[in-house]
Order: C-alpha cells, then structure tokens, then sequence
DNA sequence: TAACCGTAGACAACTAGACAAATCTTATTT
DNA sequence: AAATAAGATTTGTCTAGTTGTCTACGGTTA
C-alpha cells in the first residue's frame, strides 16, 4: 500500500497547520519559497502540495502576491425560498458587496435593447462584487435608465443596496420578467475577482426587471462562480 | 487557442468597452488607478495593457493627463453566435434523441433521496443525448420508481418519448416541483456525446417532476452544452 | 523499459512600493 | 481679472518579491 509522497506529506501537514487555525480565512501562507525552506524540499514540491489544496478548493493563488487561505468551503446553495422573480438574496449568510463601477457612461448596443428607454444613449451601470461571508460568489452589473433613476448613484452609495436606492427613488415593487441562464467559463478578469482559477465554470443570469406597470427598470448580468453558487427554482411559489 | 494572461484579457475588454462606445472619441479614459481597481489588478498590470493598444494605435497616453480614446471606435461586431433557447420547465424535451441506457439498477443515495420512494433499492434509469437539428445538445438521465414503471421500459422503447409513456402507465399529468442549476466542466466523456472540447462549460440542471397529488414521479438530471443552449425563465408563461 | 517523483534553474507574469516628471486644480496674490 | 504659487493628480520608470510555466536531469519503482 502507498507510501505517501513527499509532497502529499506537506499537503497534509498543511492542512494540520490550517484546522489547527494557525493561519486565518483570507489570510496569506508564507511564500512558496519559505516553505520550501521550512520543509527542506525543493520549491516545486511545495507547489505541487499547494496545487492538491487548491484543487481541494482550500487556498487560492495570486500570481505576483502569494497564496491565500480561502473562507470556508462552505456551500451556498442560494436557498430553496430564493424567488427567481426577484432579485436573489443570500439568507442566512452575511451578504456584503463592493463597488467596481457605478457611472453614468454611454450604453452598449446590448444594453440599449433591453432597457428600451434610453434616450441619449447613457445608462447608468453599477457593477461589484458580490460576497457571502466573505468568499466572493458573484460579479454583478446592473444597468438603468439615467433619466428615471439619475439619484441612483448617491443613493447606491448610501445605501449599499440597489433594493432600499429604488424605493428611495419611489419604486416601490419590481418584479423579473424573464430570466437568461448560461455558462460560460472564467476569463482571467473575472477569475480574478472571484478568486477562482481561470477556466472555471461560471453560471451567467442576464434578467430584466420590470415595474408593475411593464416598464423597464432594470437590466442585469451577474456571474455567479459555480462552484459556490447553485440557482435554484420552485414552481410553486408565489411571486408577490 | 492559447491561455490569454491577464492584461491580454483587459486589453480586450477595453477593445470592447471601446467598440460598444462606451467612451467617445477623444475622451479621456478612466486612469490607471480606477482601471486597476476596476478589473481588481495592479497599475502596472493595466499599464501593459494600455501600452498594447498604444501601440495598436488605439489610445494616447500623456504624462500627467491620462488616457485618451484615439481613434473614432470601430463597430464592434455584436457576436451572435445562434443558441438554442431551452425553457427552464422544460427539461431535454427535445425533437430527436437517442437512447443511451434504459435499465432497472440499483439507486444512487442521491437518487434514494430525491425519489424517496425506491424500496428494494432499485430504480428505472433512462439516460441519452438529446439533439436538435442534429446537433447533440443535452445528455439526460431520468429516473422513474420500478414498482409504478416498470412498464416504462417496453414504452419507451416503442414510443421513444417519456410524456407519451408515463400516459401510458397512468400519468395524465405532472409538474415541475423544483430545478436547481449548476455549471460544470465538461469532462471526457461528456464531451465525447456532446461533441465539444472537453473543459467546456456545460448547464446541468437537476429537477423533480411530481404528480398533482405531489408524489415524486421523475427525477431528472440534465446537462446541456452550454455552447448551444440558453435556459430561459419566464414568470408570466403559462404552464399547462 | 517506462512512469513517476523530486531537484534544479531560467524566465515570464503579476504584485508592490517608491520616486520622478508632467499636468491639472485650487487658492492666493497682484 | 490675471498671474503666480502650492498642492494634488496622473503617467513614466525603476527595483524587488512572488507565483506560473517550461525544460532538463537523476533516482526510484512497477
């Protein structure tokens, strides 16, 4: 029967080192060369430990910075109570988002057939990220119409949530007309911020949502990391 | 097809940024510092890219100022590459397929779970590739309680359709209880039936059919290449 | 032999920080 | 009102540290 590697050796040995919290969520482990040294191995071998974690989904490497130990691999699934209809929230979980963008630019042709609206060509788009308990599970991008929602942008910055800013802005119910799923696979952008590997599965929703009354509101794409993330959908529910 | 690194994949969302128009001509773009925080990079990663399309005659860079658009953007070929639209209601129904396994086999726990009915363990397993205009576009697997549809086999064999043979065997009518939807990557043999590259991404959705007093009828996994197929989700359709 | 493991080195890609140079903004002075 | 000065902003350049990828080589094992 197997003699461990050397290199499963230091796998496991990290992974003692991390239940025995001796490093924190988020946080970095020493650089590939400092373990090297620690373990007296050459630096390919810590490596190749390293790999076997990450592909465990345990830490996550930045090329030019180091390796990170991640939040707990906890799942998400985005609960069986989650109405598609309306945007998705985390319950149960801390669900906190931070800004990329939030500017009023000129529309892209994709974004001006959805929001039919658009007079002059702007929108205004608010894109972020979106996290659970600190993991990031999404990259958001919300688009609407300037002239309707022009406050918007202070109020998002207040707020830090798109629900409360519209009501501010007197939208007081939106529904989702439709909802577009796709997947696609990470480039190194969003990778990034997701803090996934490039290549990885992403889920994609592009959705609109609209007034009681039909008009536009909101036109969105989110990609959702699936490995954090399963959609989920119930018939049965009713769509207030 | 070669790994893009990470300033290649910013050069190209800036083309694109630039072909959707969202700066105008002459404008200055945003600076390094905001484009860093942006797509989540260090300045120096979106240096390299800006100097790429310096050199492509793109923008103009001026110590002190900024960024600005060069030349009068370029239309951007909006890619539409033709998918096929899937209802999320509607799973792998689609006009040809072909039988892959039509077995009676000892159940998953998973599929324990979900059918909760199975008593000795055993359950109906119907898997195969769905197709449309000859393209492979989804592999399913359904899996029916032998004690109610053990005739199933002989029907589905003859009729080559699941809706037609649960007539067949009593079911008038059934409806969609739940779906939850990941992304996966496609691994060899998915790819394989599917006719993509392995590592592409692929729509898994997993769903349960019930009857109208709520007993468990179908339980259903589906994977649909997400080259070819968009789930869409409609609130105000009609289901009958 | 062939496959695998670990070592070794070189280079590319990205991060991080510091500083210089050019420009822009704003307040102050004339 | 116009000119000037001071400070902040922005791009250019440099050095250093870290991870990713590639090639090569020897030893062990099946």
């Amino acid at each position: 029967m197997g003699k461990l590697g050397l290199w499963q050796s230091i796998a496991e040995i990290l992974l003692d080192d991390i239940g025995q919290k001796k490093f924190k969520a988020g946080e970095k482990l020493p650089t590939e060369l400092m373990l090297a040294k620690r373990f007296g191995v050459n630096r390919h071998t810590v490596r190749r430990a390293l790999q076997h974690l990450a592909e465990k989904g345990i830490v996550w490497s930045k090329r030019g910075s180091g390796v990170y130990l991640k939040a707990p691999p906890t799942e998400y699934p985005i609960g069986t109570r989650v109405r598609f209809s309306q945007n998705l929230t985390l319950d149960g979980r801390l669900p906190t988002r931070k800004t990329l963008t939030l500017e009023i630019r000129a529309a892209s042709v994709e974004e001006r057939n959805a929001l039919n609206v658009v007079d002059n060509g702007k929108v205004l788009a608010y894109s972020g990220i979106s996290f659970a308990d600190g993991q990031p599970i999404a990259l958001f991008n919300s688009i609407f119409d300037p002239l309707r929602f022009g406050r918007l942008i202070e109020c998002i910055k207040v707020n830090n949530s798109v629900t409360k800013s519209l009501n501010d802005c007197g939208i007081t119910d939106y529904t989702r007309a439709w909802t577009k799923i796709t997947a696609h696979l990470a480039d190194p952008v969003k990778a990034n911020h997701l803090q996934i590997n490039d290549g990885q599965p992403l889920l994609c929703t592009t959705s609109l949502n609209i007034a009681p009354d039909g008009t536009p509101i909101e036109y969105g794409k989110t990609f959702f990391s699936a490995e954090h993330v399963v959609l989920s959908h119930s018939d049965d529910l009713s769509y207030s």
